[in-house]
DNA sequence: CCAAAAGTGTTCACGGTACACCCATGC
DNA sequence: GCATGGGTGTACCGTGAACACTTTTGG
């Protein structure tokens, strides 16, 4: 036990909170934790921060490691360092939120995770620690950002339907859209490229596919533009 | 040197950017660091965070200690992880930022700090650690968030003129506005009590006093009404 | 009576909103 | 040919933006 200090350290860890769209549904990532304390019950993805990382690498490897989850956008939430927020004593955590294709990511648990699973958001389980509260404030950020900066993109594939795109909005703002008037916005703003595909598989008129151009994005955004939708 | 740990920790600190507002200039509250590293140098207010407080409570406390601010307006703002921060090792830092009345706050250097003073933005020294950094963070943030969120306030006198709070936004926004417009935004907010008390003192006709109705804000924000300016 | 800032109304352009029908495709 | 979702245009209204003069007060 070599690591003495003059002064008592709290502990410090990441915890990410990984938002995925399935479908219609917005879901997230749980791992299912197999020690104490709190054995066996879900959690959110995360662990203790190592002093050769900085605090964003300490919570892609945690995520990486436990559920197989890479490169994904990653954005610092808000950090929770309540006094009894863990039995083991003072731990202090700095939470992310993560968007991510759901079906882009096959999940598999890893190290202390004895399962992995996607969770609608009207269905959770049971959390350990003050984890539904961290969720609760990441819902709030990513429903108080949507609105102002391209981010939904994350959470959608490369190409992508605008009604797609609008039900994502609807699923997240829990709030319906009117058509024609989401596809004039979101025009409008030039930041789409409709590619030369349309969806496959489906029994019906096939939509056009687009592409978000991040690359202009920037570009604006340098200029002063700024998203709203 | 009783603490011993598994595992290293990073330590933790808090540091607080103080905004003030001086007549027309937004000025940052900082102190001039008494120890090493970095003795004499100008930096955020700030320290270790003890087992015993929370973060609130420890961003609080050590503002309260180093400049004799109290009672202010805290938020967290970011948590900076990187690994070359300080050149003591490894250490976490979580941010606030405070909006003061500064004429509310009588500043005083106490503990490890041997100077306090306010600074306005555009004349900051050279700072300690990664703090020009946080400082640009806080800048962004307050911008940002006044526009949507009623919390010039906290930067002016309880009892406010029109024209007081109209040049409170140009100077943090950094940007002209029609005095007009203005007017008729933030009273048809109908977050304004008109009190009946004017302006003394000055060379010219007195300007009506105003207070911000913050039970009124309150109910009207449970309602889903958003501040937007 | 002059200087200095307070206070006030109107017009115009644009963007948000509401709303309904035709089109393409697969089965 | 029919079911299913894709895709489009227009009218109205409210809000933001531009803009200049009168009023009050102290010196």
């Amino acid at each position: 036990m070599p690591y003495t200090y003059d002064y008592p350290r709290p502990a410090l860890t990441v915890d990410c909170v990984v938002f995925g769209l399935d479908g219609q549904v917005l879901k997230l990532l749980l791992i299912q934790r197999q020690l104490e304390p709190f054995a066996h019950r879900w959690a959110l993805p995360g662990g203790f921060v190592q002093m050769d990382e900085s605090l964003d690498d300490a919570a892609l490897r945690e995520l990486a490691e436990e559920t197989g989850v890479q490169r994904v956008y990653l954005e610092q939430l808000y950090t929770f360092g309540e006094l009894d927020r863990d039995p083991r004593g003072r731990v202090v955590t700095v939470a992310y939120y993560a968007l991510v294709n759901l079906f882009d990511h096959v999940v598999r648990a890893a190290t202390d995770a004895e399962n992995v699973g996607w969770f609608g958001l009207d269905d959770l389980p049971k959390l350990a620690f003050d984890h539904r509260k961290i969720i609760d404030v990441a819902i709030e950020r990513l429903r108080g950002k949507l609105r102002y900066a391209p981010i939904g993109f994350e959470l959608l594939p490369k190409k992508f339907t605008l009604t797609e795109l609008q039900t994502l909005y609807e699923a997240v703002l829990d709030q319906e859209l009117d058509k024609r008037n989401f596809r004039k916005k979101i025009l409008s703003m030039e930041l789409l490229i409709e590619t030369d595909e349309v969806q496959k598989d489906v029994a019906h008129r096939a939509a056009r596919l687009y592409r978000f151009d991040r690359q202009r994005y920037k570009q604006l955004e340098k200029q002063g533009f700024s998203f709203v939708l």
